[in-house]
DNA sequence: TTCCTTGCAAAACTTTTGCATTAAA
DNA sequence: TTTAATGCAAAAGTTTTGCAAGGAA
């Protein structure tokens, strides 16, 4: 639909990692991929949805949705529930764990390295792990 | 409003845990309190409003939604981000983790002595730890 | 009386869905 | 051409809010 703005390359490795996952590269998809792949970071579907159409992008907030939850399905990015309002959607599937700081409510990686567990509880019988989710909540220094 | 069913002691002593956080013990505050805190358990706002309507409690949607988030707010309870559905009300305050269910979606308390972390990031300049939340999501064993 | 709480309904938000239209292979 | 994706609007689900009425001090 629209043919402008972000770089060749950038689009065209959205466009190789889409293929790469058996999802057809549509514009809207690759759009939304060259914008949420192209760095870790964590964005709502709503800020997504807003710098596309900044962009002057041609998308709408089902496709925005649709297109998410299809990329979370295919591992592509990792949808996280860190506070009751919203969904992010964090472009890093490496494992990793998150600082969120209550104040501003942002959300900083925080590496596997960066905190080892000494033990585990082990899951309840027939079940196995499926992901760790490690949310440390920051508040400013009294 | 309503003086049947629940045992006086529950309630007299959800009372008694109303009055010292400072919170005037009402007939429905009374209610939500004694059904919440009579043992550790993770409950919906919808819930919560569903079995005080079966015990022939008269209150509202507002009402029970007000008093969950006075209720958290003077850390007579948790309020937990699990899944990104809606909001649930964690009635054990005392530190500690979950296993989450992605199959049934239950949430299964986990004591923090099962899991030791053997080192934690700093948190950044001017910030300290409020809290730390840990989900271990669980799938049926393949 | 005065202040706080409740109930109801409506509003606010986020996310999903139905369906006609459009784009991709 | 045939299938799949998109856009729009409406619906669905959760949570909040405004305001009149009710209850406690």
């Amino acid at each position: 639909m629209d043919t402008s703005t972000p770089p060749a390359t950038l689009e065209s490795s959205a466009e190789q990692r889409l293929s790469d996952c058996g999802i057809r590269p549509t514009a809207q998809r690759v759009r939304i991929a060259s914008l949420l792949l192209c760095r870790n970071q964590h964005l709502s579907a709503e800020q997504i949805l807003a710098s596309l159409r900044a962009e002057g992008a041609r998308v709408s907030k089902a496709t925005v949705y649709n297109t998410l939850n299809l990329f979370a399905g295919r591992g592509l990015i990792r949808q996280l529930s860190v506070d009751g309002t919203r969904a992010w959607f964090d472009s890093n599937v490496e494992a990793h764990y998150h600082f969120h700081d209550m104040t501003s409510g942002a959300l900083i990686d925080v590496p596997v390295s960066a905190v080892e567990f000494r033990n585990m509880p082990p899951p309840p019988p027939g079940m196995e792990v499926a992901g760790i989710d490690l949310v440390i909540r920051l508040r400013r220094k009294s």
